[in-house]
DNA sequence: CGGATTTGACCGGCGC
DNA sequence: GCGCCGGTCAAATCCG
């Protein structure tokens, strides 16, 4: 029973200092840890670190051993759009190799694959896949993306265990650690995903989960 | 041949 | 100040 990673300080705590070489002054971190189980026998982790297939292309960039975990954790870069900031983390539950914790980090700034652009592609107007190079604006700024980041569908084979949020906005004086706006789910709060019901596919229960928006900094701007 | 993956090295932050 | 650890880079390799 220990194989709750979503409670697992190690997790929560740890700080990416991706962002920091974007802005010392502020890092803003915005994951979002997908614990889920993955059953053996569905032949695609094979490999104890085989990302589970989502509708994005993620090209892998690294793997670190992991510090108390007998499994290594994969990096893993979106390679849908070149400029895309939208990273994830791949691991597996040191208790239970069946379970796999997902870390999203940043977002997606660009249309979303196949089904999403179907959806997203309604009016027909923003057909143009705005290679994110061409808006020099602020392309390194990933997590202020101004569309809606669009998060992967995973195979209904896998178990959704639990979605957890986290937000760090650390400053020059870091509040207290557990001052973190965390969130929580599990599979019965689904009323956390009702704002989210509007993606088109639900293939399982668990895919229509994953299809949470993580944060947007304009929604929340401590300043 | 091009893209993805692998793997060791390097760098920066944090704790002691 | 030093060591540890996590995260990223980049060259080499593999695969389609």
């Amino acid at each position: 029973m220990d194989c709750s990673p979503c409670s697992k300080p190690e997790l929560v705590a740890q700080q990416l200092p991706l962002e920091n070489s974007i802005s010392k002054r502020r890092k803003i971190v915005q994951k979002k840890v997908i614990t889920m189980k993955v059953e053996e026998n569905s032949g695609r982790q094979q490999r104890g670190d085989g990302p589970p297939s989502d509708m994005w292309s993620w090209r892998k960039y690294g793997q670190k051993p992991i510090k108390g975990s007998p499994y290594p954790r994969g990096y893993y870069r979106c390679s849908t759009a070149k400029g895309c900031s939208a990273k994830k983390q791949i691991e597996r539950c040191r208790t239970d190799a069946s379970l796999i914790i997902i870390t999203y980090i940043s977002a997606h700034n660009h249309p979303g694959p196949k089904f999403l652009r179907h959806h997203d592609n309604d009016d027909g107007g923003n057909e143009e896949d705005e290679t994110p190079e061409s808006n020099t604006s602020q392309s390194d700024m990933g997590s202020s993306c101004s569309i809606d980041l669009q998060q992967p569908v995973l195979e209904e084979s896998n178990q959704l265990i639990g979605i957890q949020i986290e937000e760090k906005t650390h400053e020059d004086h870091p509040p207290l650690p557990t001052t973190t706006a965390t969130t929580q789910l599990s599979l019965e709060e689904n009323d956390f995903f009702d704002e989210l019901e509007e993606l088109p596919i639900i293939t399982s229960s668990f895919t229509s989960l994953l299809t949470t928006s993580l944060f947007d900094d304009r929604i929340h701007l401590p300043s």
